[in-house]
DNA sequence: GACGTCCTTGACGCAACCCTGATGCCCCGC
DNA sequence: GCGGGGCATCAGGGTTGCGTCAAGGACGTC
């Protein structure tokens, strides 16, 4: 189900977004000014964000930029200003779509559906969703694990670490850049973390956890996967 | 450079924005009706289509899907119609972005720099920077240095000397530089850290340590990487 | 309300890394 | 020939970072 963050200050505007987008099967959540929006698309990774650019606590571009710190989620602006500096601003600081109130609910819906559209994995189809290593098979679209004839187990988290190490397979992906992925953005320090999960996905996935030949330590820097 | 193909009826729109995209250095192509349209967009794969709905050989609509047919690139939607249904239509054929007439000429560039901007490969892409020389291999983006067909381990220090070093191939890097991009501004004369870590680069990649080939010391100067 | 799962957090031993000082070499100037 | 500065190399010690284990707490389910 796709996923939606709806940022707006004025109830009537979000109720009228909220109900639209439930009726219409998607997932949706709410904020209401920017600091609560940054944190719920971190904690909730929306697969596309609708966002007022009048907020009470900060300036609305202060959120765009906030989110392209560190994802790519399309960002749909909303706002009352028709001027075109106002437009050209919000664009370049990274959203994808810039509508203007008053506006039409198919519109709106219809652009929704262009960004979420666009943002879907490349329609070729060509890419491998299925790593095979040694010892063990990832399918990241299924979201399965499979090895020694088994399906793995895996929790919510140790798949976001799965996912981002797998999706850099044979790069080295810093500390900071996994916290911030499967964390959050303002996670970059809690190095502890990393090291926990890494255990349980190496307990759970490596053939001697304790020697490992894929997911592999570069001391200082980061982890990298290796098939 | 990106190439835009913009498909419009009205003389003076297409010369007006041709125009205003070559002075911003997109390379432009220009056709006047759809078939046209598809024929140069199939021969000269643009990275971004503008298109005016209102052609006069077929609906602009079947142009967006004849486009769709085969390829994602963005496509900017140009009409003087403003009623929602026509916009809800285009955004549904497969459309990016609906603009209408009259229209900004700032509002039109940014939505293309987004429209760009969005296509451009995804932070997973496999565009990699690698520098070769006779006895080693360096990949800077995926943290990795090959050599007689192994991985060669080095620490973040190593690492960061290497980074600054290999990012001006062929040209001196003075100790001060050196010191000050991998211990931090407040360093400047610890040269011996310098040749202790440089001791260390050699050891690893050279094939004979005490006469480096690519590792050259400039005496009283600093050093130099040379393929 | 009890249970289980998952995430967070702290403590501990151990290995890796970074800094430092000592030694010897080479090149250059005196 | 002699002395000195800059460089290469090596080895030791302090510090940091990593792996591991275990306990506490939040959350959802039955």
């Amino acid at each position: 189900m796709t996923r939606v963050l709806v940022v707006d200050d004025e109830p009537q505007i979000t109720r009228a977004l909220v109900i639209n987008l439930k009726a219409r099967k998607y997932d949706v959540d709410a904020a209401s000014d920017g600091a609560t929006a940054l944190q719920l698309a971190a904690a909730r990774h929306p697969d596309v964000v609708v966002l007022d650019l009048g907020l009470p606590d900060m300036d609305g571009v202060e959120v765009i930029k906030g989110l392209r710190g560190w994802t790519r989620v399309p960002i749909l602006v909303l706002s009352a200003r028709h001027s075109s500096d106002e437009k050209v601003e919000a664009l370049d600081a990274g959203a994808d779509d810039y509508v203007t109130k008053p506006f039409g609910m198919d519109e709106l819906l219809a652009r929704l559906r262009a960004a979420v559209r666009r943002a879907e994995p490349t329609g070729g189809g060509e890419d491998d969703v299925i790593v095979e290593t040694a010892g063990f098979t990832v399918d990241l679209a299924a979201k399965k694990v499979h090895r020694d004839g088994r399906d793995v187990r895996l929790t919510p988290t140790e798949w976001h670490l799965l996912d981002v190490l797998v999706r850099n397979t044979g790069r080295l992906v810093g500390q900071k850049q996994l916290l911030q992925e499967v964390w959050g953005p303002s996670y970059g320090t809690e190095t502890n973390y990393l090291r926990v999960y890494m255990a349980q996905l190496r307990r759970k996935l490596e053939v001697d956890p304790s020697h490992p030949k894929h997911f592999i330590t570069e001391p200082g820097m980061g982890y990298r996967f290796e098939r």
